[in-house]
DNA sequence: TCGTTATGGTTTTGAAATGAAACCAGTTGT
DNA sequence: ACAACTGGTTTCATTTCAAAACCATAACGA
């Protein structure tokens, strides 16, 4: 049911990735989820998405490890859908994505939502790419090497 | 011609980002690029992608802003594609996919691509979320706050 | 307890996107 | 001059999307 195989070869980390996660939507979701929402009402009214399309993001969500299923927490008898340990890992994607867009696609001033440090209320460092000394590092400081076994 | 409303409201920074970028096609040309590709044929057998829906992608990413279109650089009469600096600030963004990707897709010592700190040869720092005084932060650290103007 | 509404989907169906292949114009190499 | 390469566009069959209708179960209210 779930197609496998969009991103060919997928020797490169990044193709499997979004292999995994599936498309935009699929990101929006888990933008939600780690904005707290876990029922698939909350989704479907968070983006207005079509029901069935959300159906299959989160059917292939689970499918991938990205989300689980797990009891309402509000003791009902209907389900809700959480990130897994798997899906927590993208946290990093989704604020890189979050601060490329405020960096970009907003005017001086325009509104948009912000992400915090919950603790102090400050906004967060932008995301830095990093060699092992900690020296910042630009695209043109990396170089992609080819497979290797032990990497 | 090309679709700009696929996720409506956009008040979030990352729905914007993923309205730019469009889809992972998209993501996979622009990792490639930052591997040095640029031009049309080298993307696509890189991608193995068909034309039609390359030459789309990239003329998506061009209107957006992400890339550019310059002179080739081997002085014949065609032309190569560049990331702008727009494009140049998702390298966090693809960083982070690979990371990911290295983290949950791949067995012990399973061969894969890998990217490292050129000047050294080392691998790179994981990605993390700091807060303003340099703390790592959790999801659970964070706290997404509506729109506020001067973000 | 019975009817009503909310929840969480699936099915149906027309519109849109995808992708393989053929085609084509301009460029480069011989 | 001719052949091959580059960088696409066009065509068309297939797949996916997305809106709406539908439906089963769960919760709620009187």
């Amino acid at each position: 049911m779930v197609k496998l195989t969009r991103f060919e070869t997928a020797e490169c980390p990044v193709a499997r990735s979004l292999e995994a996660i599936g498309d935009g939507w699929a990101l929006l979701i888990i933008r939600d989820a780690f904005d707290g929402i876990r029922r698939f009402g909350e989704f479907q009214r968070s983006l207005g998405m079509a029901k069935n399309i959300l159906s299959a993001r989160l059917r292939n969500l689970v499918a991938h490890g990205i989300f689980e299923i797990v009891p309402a927490s509000d003791g009902s008898a209907y389900q809700e859908y959480v990130l897994t340990e798997k899906g927590r890992g993208l946290f990093a994607v989704i604020i890189g994505l979050r601060q490329w867009g405020e960096g970009f696609f907003y005017a001086e001033g325009e509104a948009h939502s912000l992400m915090l440090d919950r603790e102090h209320g400050q906004a967060l460092q932008p995301l830095q790419v990093r060699a092992a000394d900690g020296r910042v590092l630009g695209p043109q400081e990396c170089l992609r090497v080819a497979a290797q076994s032990g990497g």
